[in-house]
DNA sequence: AAATATCCGACAACTTCAGTCGGATATATA
DNA sequence: TATATATCCGACTGAAGTTGTCGGATATTT
């Protein structure tokens, strides 16, 4: 079916609504959580993974939480989706490891491989911000010229 | 991981086959499965998907199989895997029927999905002619690395 | 010291995917 | 007509991934 996974989905909710906080207030996993109806736990660790992936910034204790490492306009939906699934492959051979010697004559990966390019570059031009603007006029645009 | 099943790659590899066929030429699903190392059994049975979705005419009886229903200019990989895997969403929520209940600001989905918009313009533009054509010499090169 | 919150691994329930099996129907050939 | 071939179809099993939970360790603020 070639589709996202929660986590993904979770984690877009999760750094979108960090983007529309006042600068330098954190949000802590069970806040954001609540306010999306999202499993406290698994929140939690996706936003592990993202800090861990450099996207967010954590804070310990009280009044902690997570807040942007980078300004909205500088994070990608392919970053946040790639921090929390790992690398991006639409080909169900190539992952890290080679597979696929049973079908020696497999010409059907190259193509396929140009059409993940175009996936990864259409994600690349989701920027978290366009996410919180308007949702529409500037992705529109981009929309248009992919 | 956002990756095709392995049912779409053999349906692939399959069609593709049969565009090389000289015409009228039908050819068996166990002698496709053999020529690729593909599970018979599993292999027919997408093949019986393409069939119900009217890109193959099958063939009953000896000396039967499968014939392409189009040229194969006029196949795309879209249309493969849509007669394979069902309808092709990337968001997770929208399905047939209505989820996401949950989460009433998701501000997330709308441009995701003209992201799916991207992926499927690009599926479609790929045809299996295409596959063909010019992937012979490049892709054995690539397939030292397979 | 206490409350808060990130961090981390292990685990169970659930779903999907990959592959198998048995049997029914249809057709060409001898 | 008999036989071999091949599509057709549902049900089933095992493997793998997804989703969510739990317990506990560490760090920080009050």
């Amino acid at each position: 079916m070639l589709r996202l996974s929660k986590k993904a989905d979770y984690g877009l909710i999760a750094v979108r609504h960090l983007a529309e906080q006042p600068k330098h207030t954190a949000c802590s996993a069970k806040e954001i959580a609540r306010a999306y109806g999202i499993p406290t736990e698994l929140l939690a660790k996706i936003l592990q993974k993202l800090a861990k992936g450099g996207l967010l910034v954590s804070q310990h204790g009280t009044n902690g939480g997570y807040t942007l490492a980078k300004p909205a306009r500088e994070i990608s939906a392919f970053e946040v989706i790639r921090a929390i699934e790992g690398p991006l492959f639409i080909t169900s051979c190539v992952t890290d490891k080679r597979e696929c010697s049973q079908m020696t004559r497999c010409t059907v990966r190259e193509p396929l491989q140009k059409v993940n390019e175009t996936l990864v570059k259409a994600l690349s031009a989701v920027t978290i911000s366009s996410l919180s603007d308007s949702s529409g006029a500037l992705v529109q645009i981009e929309g248009g010229a992919l």
